[in-house]
DNA sequence: TCCATACTTCGTTCCCGGGCGAAGCATTGC
DNA sequence: GCAATGCTTCGCCCGGGAACGAAGTATGGA
């Protein structure tokens, strides 16, 4: 007989093609309301409404009364990154976009993954700062050194703030598109919010893709040559 | 609009019961039969021969046949991993196990994860490894250093074949039950098997806990001290 | 006050898909 | 060869659950 955590409610809850639609368009970190997710899912409101308990109960989203409207985001970083997961085994098992566009181009360059960067410009920020020696490891999982705080301090994020959350600063997320690994946790939600300070990347109204702008076409790669020029080096294999 | 993967096909072929069983059988590594499954499962042959099917057609296992068996194993460590990662989003929901009993303990203490260790021991090994100085962080995730492929000799692996593999030397897995990180990738599986050539971990007929021999219990604390002792410490925060 | 908007609840319909029994094929062993 | 085993295919049944329309309940604005 097998044991362990019921996989299968959760499963359930995400096998249903309304379910998954909008809990990918939560994905955008963005709090929706339950008529925006009819739309993304392409159902009634009695339906989505219908949906939204089932999510409730099983953990997966959290819903906050605003008015006559209803808020709805993902219940936390960990369901976002069960997400993500599953969607780099869907990726890697053929189970292409329901609807192919112009815009997976944008998706791969420069997403939110819940709070933080994904897609090519999320993996050029992690290989950057690893490269500037701004991460290590640490007994569970990964940290920021010395160096890496000086450097992010410097960025102008809120250090203080940072180390103060309950929340860990670093996290990794393994990325679907670059079947990589890029920068979770507090630090890659900062990052991603200072960036977008910044002006060099916008989020968009109806997807998870960032466009980059001008300025983010000209500084980003700027800051991430910086940041990687610092670095002793990775250490040998 | 919502992009990227279908996520909806995998979460459904997960969201039966039936086959949800037969997955988290699966993750013990081991190749089972078609009746094999049918028991743990709790159904009839006819029934899981249509949940191979659905399964193998949506790439999450591979059957081979063999004489009149048909032996069915996960697709690959990337099937696994994503497994994995479900279970510790159920398990952080509150969907607890459909049959709490005496080896839930036996399953924290040490158990496989498709083909490396996972569990309190498999948290005290990577611990071990990383305290040793034996783990680095690399572009694309974890790396062996000099020291760790010496330590790792040194345990009698065959370190050759292990760099000759295609398959990534170190990845790491998100451990369900102790919520951060273990080895994974060729190492995380040599490693296991290594310590059931010695003796020390000896795998169950009926469920994916280890047992830990008398032997074991003696020697893996010790050689986890071994390890952990020769490192330079870890880099602070 | 009255209507419009946002969402929920109820009741109904309907279809997908899991399950099994019976029969059909392979493979193995006597 | 024949029976036994392991699995698949076919056909059928049945339940769960997804969807919507209509009505009900809050909130906000004119």
């Amino acid at each position: 007989m097998s044991h362990g955590p019921d996989i299968a409610r959760i499963g359930a809850l995400i096998g249903d093609p309304a379910r998954a639609a909008m809990l990918t368009a939560l994905m955008s970190g963005k709090a929706l309301t339950a008529s925006e997710l009819a739309r993304v899912a392409g159902v009634g409101a009695p339906t989505v409404s219908a949906h939204l308990v089932k999510l409730a109960e099983g953990g997966l989203i959290a819903a906050e009364k605003q008015g006559r409207h209803r808020y709805v985001r993902l219940a936390g970083a960990e369901v976002a990154e069960a997400l993500e997961a599953l969607l780099g085994l869907a990726q890697s098992r053929g189970h292409l976009p329901f609807r192919p566009g112009p815009d997976d181009q944008a998706m791969r360059r420069a997403r939110v993954c819940y709070d933080h960067l994904a897609g090519e410009m999320g993996i050029a920020l992690y290989r950057a700062l690893h490269a500037g020696g701004a991460l290590a490891l640490a007994p569970d999982g990964v940290a920021l050194t010395d160096r890496g705080h000086g450097l992010l301090d410097g960025l102008g994020l809120d250090m203080p703030a940072l180390m103060r959350a309950r929340r860990p600063a670093c996290r990794t997320c393994l990325d679907w598109s670059e079947r990589t690994h890029h920068l979770a946790g507090g630090a890659g939600a900062a990052l991603l919010t200072r960036f977008q300070e910044l002006g060099w990347l916008r989020p968009r109204q109806t997807s998870r893709a960032l466009r980059v702008t001008l300025e983010g076409e000209r500084e980003l790669p700027r800051l991430f040559a910086r940041l990687g020029a610092g670095g002793q080096g990775s250490p040998g294999p």
